[in-house]
RNA sequence: GGGCGUGUAGCAUAGCCUGGAUAAUGCACCGGCCUCCUAAGCCGGGGACCGCGGGUUCGAAUCCUGCCGCGCCCGCCA
């Protein structure tokens, strides 16, 4: 409760003067209570102890009350055992919770401006985008869409794997299928059994082989026509990432197409600006740079490849190339990349890199903002060449085909494209949620019924919410924008603990934004939907007693409504009207 | 071998950065609640030596340290 903590200090920062005690010695006891029963905030009065030479419980006491006048409509104080207990009073969360209704932003202030990049999704060209990719797209999207609220310019970036020794066999294949009959292959979608094809002829075909091999070089050398065939298979699978995006509901564009080929031509100013830094050393043939700090099997020092013995170019020398692209064309302040924890080292080594040759300095900041891997039901990490990829285009179509079946039997009201699009903001909903809602780091299984289930901390339980409340308003046929001007009373402790969740919303976002870990906004959400139910059971609205009972609870469901309708925006997920 | 991460009720998770009270939430389980704004809901209940051992502290799931289990990374892949 960041709100009362802020709101109550200054009495506290009096009553203890008075005790003789410096703002150093308390300044960070008095935070959130840890438990909710307990109330709101609170202050443990244990370390105090030494230094007044008085018990915890004595001095819990005179801090009580000292603060509890300067505290009369804010919060009631207790104490018990040491500690010091703030509970907010109705008074304090019914003018809290009127101040964030008529406020178009919650309570949520906008940042000084910065401009960052965020690097998400990064699919392959013909390949198919899998479970993996799922989470780097949703995270990465909902990251963008908070940063935006908060005030922030932000470069979407979708580094595509479009460049790179596989094209050889790739083309080759395409020249071998005939373009008509690959381009149609890829269009529907079969993109893994294209580019299983394709391996499969290269391991077996020492002709092939060797076709593909020359086709790179052509590649490389710009060679008109090997262009126009690589064209081929980007635009193809282009238009499949496409349609998953349209289905998934993110924010990416082709405008936010930034391929691997697309830093081809910059890689040799790189290897020539790591040379005049003195960084780049020989090691059999290749060009690396030793970061140090990191070792081998061997123990000895690891070098980071920057133009391989062949002259290719390796993964760090475009990661690098992409920080100079966007601290010095596109004026980036930041950059966070969405890309899986296994990556960890390599992002570490390619920041110090880039700090080492002045690509980027103190002003920057670069942030690898990981996730853990998908793992299948047997605790093994799902992986797209061998056994059967789940393929995220299936998985979504599942979704919604589950989330309409789940409404025909819950709501059969529900018809015809009401229905459909219900269906889609449910599925897809539920899948973006399932995947938001753990924290990122940590490896996470995917189960279709965990997944799809309409119960517990799930999108459609907050959707559902959302569907009750807008419902209510249906029946009451006023106008909604008015709402924002009334006043929330609580009177009922239904109608209190709905209000203190909800006013957490501004910290709790800032939170969430701050950390990367839209899990957090989640769980808040979760929280809030789980009041309003009770408070839904408890507390009539159209049916209160008096009319301003039923003008302070509308104006409870409609903070409620707008707060689910703005969180979940936030992560990229639809409320629907009803469901 | 080196490094990074992780271990919390039957299952899945939050809390760990920034130490605080009876460890929180959801599923599953048991028992209640629809003449009343959507029961995809609500109310109540049982269920945890927070991987194990040390240390720091008035106080440790949280900080330090040593083990154990699991996972990932470690020079021409991305």
């Amino acid at each position: 409760m960041r709100q009362l903590i802020e709101d109550s200090q200054f009495a506290f920062s009096g009553a203890m003067s008075e005790m003789g005690l410096s703002d150093s010695d308390w300044g960070n006891l008095l935070g959130r209570a840890t438990v909710e029963d307990h109330g709101d905030a609170a202050m443990p009065c244990h370390s105090l102890a030494s230094t007044l030479k008085r018990s915890p419980s004595e001095i819990a006491e005179e801090v009580c009350s000292l603060v509890s006048p300067q505290l009369d409509g804010i919060a009631d104080v207790s104490s018990i055992s040491g500690f010091v207990n703030l509970r907010a009073t109705a008074s304090w969360l019914s003018s809290k919770g009127s101040s964030l209704l008529s406020d178009p932003r919650l309570g949520v202030n906008e940042e000084d401006r910065m401009t960052i990049a965020v690097d998400y999704s990064a699919p392959n060209v013909a390949k198919e985008m899998h479970v993996g990719h799922l989470r780097s797209t949703v995270i990465g999207d909902a990251i963008v869409r908070l940063l935006e609220f908060k005030g922030h310019r932000v470069h979407r970036e979708n580094h595509v794997g479009d460049w790179g020794t596989p094209f050889g066999m790739l083309i080759e294949h395409l020249l071998d299928l005939g373009e008509d009959e690959a381009a149609n292959e890829l269009s529907v979608g079969d993109l893994d059994s294209f580019y299983k094809q394709a391996r499969s002829k290269f391991v077996s075909n020492e002709e092939f082989a060797e076709r593909s091999r020359r086709r790179v070089v052509l590649l490389q050398g710009g060679d008109e026509e090997t262009l126009r065939l690589w064209r081929v298979l980007v635009d193809e699978s282009m238009r499949y990432f496409n349609d998953v995006y349209s289905m998934l509901g993110v924010l990416l564009t082709d405008d936010d197409i930034m391929g691997e080929s697309d830093y081809q031509e910059i890689l040799p100013t790189v290897v020539d600006r790591l040379s005049e830094g003195g960084l780049i050393q020989n090691s059999e043939g290749a060009d690396v740079v030793f970061p140090g700090g990191w070792v081998n099997r061997e123990g000895e020092p690891l070098p980071m490849i920057i133009r391989k013995a062949d002259g290719g170019y390796n993964y760090s020398t475009s990661d690098l190339a992409c920080i100079i692209d966007r601290v010095e064309r596109l004026g980036c302040d930041k950059f966070l990349y969405v890309v899986g924890t296994p990556q960890k080292q390599h992002f570490e080594m390619v920041f110090q890199v880039a700090k080492q040759a002045g690509f980027m300095d103190e002003r920057h900041s670069a942030i690898h903002v990981n996730f853990g891997s998908v793992l299948d039901t047997d605790g093994k990490v799902l992986k797209s060449r061998e056994g059967e990829v789940i393929k995220l285009h299936d998985l979504l179509s599942e979704a919604v085909v589950r989330a309409n079946s789940a409404i025909e039997e819950k709501n059969p009201e529900l018809k015809g494209s009401q229905r459909e699009s219900v269906a889609s903001m449910v599925g897809i909903g539920a899948v973006k949620y399932a995947d938001l809602s753990t924290e990122r780091t940590k490896d996470y299984v995917f189960e279709w019924e965990r997944m799809l289930s309409f119960e517990g901390n799930t999108a459609p339980y907050l959707q559902y919410a959302h569907a009750r409340i807008c419902s209510i308003f249906r029946k009451w046929g006023g106008d909604r924008s008015t709402l924002s001007d009334s006043t929330i009373s609580c009177n009922e402790p239904e109608e209190s603990m709905l209000a203190r969740r909800l006013v957490n919303f501004p910290s709790v976002l800032d939170e969430t934004i701050s950390t990367y870990s839209p899990h957090k906004l989640c769980s808040h959400l979760h929280s809030v939907a789980s009041a309003f139910a009770t408070f839904y059971e408890a507390c009539p609205v159209l049916g209160a007693d008096s009319e301003d009972e039923t003008s302070s609870r509308l104006a409870l469901c409609e903070l409620t409504a707008r707060e689910l309708d703005l969180g979940l925006g936030l992560l990229g997920i639809e409320v629907p009207d009803m469901m």
